[in-house]
DNA sequence: TTGAAAGCGCTAACAA
DNA sequence: TTGTTAGCGCTTTCAA
């Protein structure tokens, strides 16, 4: 409660009371070499009997670093987001990093933080969550003059860990062709703001070549796109069901958007997956409420290992293997069936 | 890509191009007055020629402060919290100041911060999320002698933002007794690691209360705890399924907890809210996709006010109103009904 | 209104 | 192994 800011003990307090000059302190606190033993254990305990706490400011504007990591993240809100924030911040604090947030929700946050690049001198490295980034931006950050790391983006040549969007939406293709569909629509969203349009249409992408690839064509209108998550998922199925040939069965770029697809297919009274299956994108929690079959992708490993990326970018200056990819899984559940016309009618 | 700090220009710099003193671009570039409008307008240029950035860690180490702010919040994955800090966020970069992740997941991270208060030197305030504190740990927090604002919990005599949870359960209550349902459960959630002890207790007591207003019998076996999340609400509605007497409806402490019980209840067809009424808490997305009726609670607003508090705290050091409490509304959708036995057979 | 100079608390180079 | 010293890049007196 008391407001007076304990004015705590500097690095000169410490050498006073153990008898040394601040230079030793300084060498001996931070564990380097050239102390002996004796002298360094009077130091540790004269600080802790202090309760000493170096000042960042004060080595910060000596050495250059800043001991803390900026983090781009949009929409946090939205689970994939803030699990990937969750294992970067673990690994980086556990480095000894602090996390600097940087949230832009909207087009205006977005334009200020490339803008004015409030991450200039403030930090030793940037790690960009899920955020397909203009060249202009990419030309930005490289400005900055300080590692960048991509999780499920990929900010220019910087090193970056995700997963092969292409070969995930194949696997929903692949898996509802095996089923019998042969009519198979898409949702994708509409990203006014550009956040995802990469994963989209990478997505889109691994739709298309494995539909060709299995002889099945993609009617122009079975492809059908509205603005990210539920209702825009039910708008777009809705749109499916009002065509002269509905699909028999959907791929939604992502589980949110298969939701609301789910939910207009029960409004609509059309049963699910016998009168239509639904394949999601991501697993995520929704997913195994709604017994969704989905595309998994380990979205916690995503940001462990973007902040080993970044941890290694920072302290050498090279990293060993900087563009990682991890596999998907098709994870089936129930909302994925053979198609009822194909289906044998035992 | 070129890892070359660009070995940004210094105030020196500036003065230089403008043909002052230091002090004075420090004087103009930080708005003061005392200095003429020919050379502020000089000294802004030579500024923005030369891209400069003031170093915080320079400045700080003279003015003591950081510009920085610590936000302590526990699984930033639960829509909750990510909603809270969103909005906390929006505020404090609107101020100008960075937010410092502090992200407490376990019950050892949590010990490490109280432990070692990694924002000792390191922020100019701390807004804490969501997080029941401990005496011991709200004792801790004062050692810091900076602002601290808890939302949706009370440290200790800081100033904080929430809803008022006892009215808020007494609320569900009501709805249901005016549905004319007698016999009414409560799940609980365990919570082994005290993440929100004291929001579970109130609802708790707010259930308790509203009960007795209405002169309900509250069952001793009708009130179960589980852990928080879906599966531990699936478990807690087995619990109550495998009663003797099995209550009519549920109060569930929070919507996740709620779609766990639904969950059960479709799978032993217990049809809802025929069967079974249940309500959740929070009036998160999920209340809405699964139509259940719950209370709601503006979590964005916490956000906003916590924030507002924080810096109204940081900048004067007294607070206009230090404890702020939101309306919560029953939200009524489609899971709660007239049990069948009171029901009208027409 | 402006400049000069001291010093914030540390690290790093150099001496001892 | 330890001490001395010169800054790091600012802000803030105090003079001018």
């Amino acid at each position: 409660m008391s407001q007076e800011r304990p004015s705590s003990a500097t690095m000169a307090d410490v050498a006073r009371a153990a008898g040394v000059s601040t230079g030793t302190v300084s060498r001996a606190l931070r564990g380097q070499s050239g102390v002996s033993d004796a002298v360094r254990r009077r130091i540790v305990s004269a600080a802790e009997d202090l309760d000493y706490v170096v000042s960042p400011a004060a080595s910060g504007l000596v050495t250059g670093r800043t001991g803390s990591v900026a983090v781009l993240v949009p929409f946090i809100s939205r689970w994939f987001h803030a699990r990937v924030l969750s294992a970067v911040h673990q690994v980086l604090r556990g480095a000894g990093f602090e996390i600097v947030l940087h949230h832009v929700e909207g087009t205006a946050e977005r334009r200020e933080f490339f803008g004015t690049l409030p991450v200039r001198r403030r930090a030793d490295g940037l790690v960009v969550i899920a955020l397909s980034l203009t060249d202009e931006e990419t030309e930005r950050l490289g400005e900055l003059g300080i590692p960048v790391v991509g999780a499920s983006t990929r900010p220019g040549g910087h090193p970056s860990v995700g997963i092969d969007d292409v070969e995930g939406a194949a696997k929903a293709v692949h898996h509802l062709a095996n089923l019998g569909h042969e009519h198979i629509g898409m949702i994708r969203t509409t990203d006014e703001e550009g956040i995802h349009q990469g994963v989209s249409r990478r997505r889109l992408e691994g739709f298309r070549s494995a539909m060709e690839e299995r002889g099945l064509p993609v009617a122009r209108d079975a492809v059908v796109s509205a603005p990210w998550g539920v209702d825009g998922g039910a708008r777009a199925m809705g749109e499916l069901l009002s065509l002269r040939r509905p699909p028999s069965a959907v791929f939604a770029e992502a589980d949110d958007v298969a939701v609301g697809a789910l939910r207009t297919l029960r409004r609509s009274g059309v049963a699910v997956p016998a009168g239509m299956s639904v394949v999601g994108f991501d697993d995520s929690p929704v997913a195994e409420l709604l017994d969704l079959t989905t595309v998994g992708q380990s979205v916690h490993e995503q940001g462990l290992i973007a902040g080993r990326l970044l941890v290694e970018a920072v302290r050498r200056r090279a990293v060993a293997e900087p563009q990682v990819q991890l596999e998907t899984q098709l994870v089936a559940r129930g909302t994925t069936s053979a198609p009822a016309k194909a289906r044998p009618d035992r």
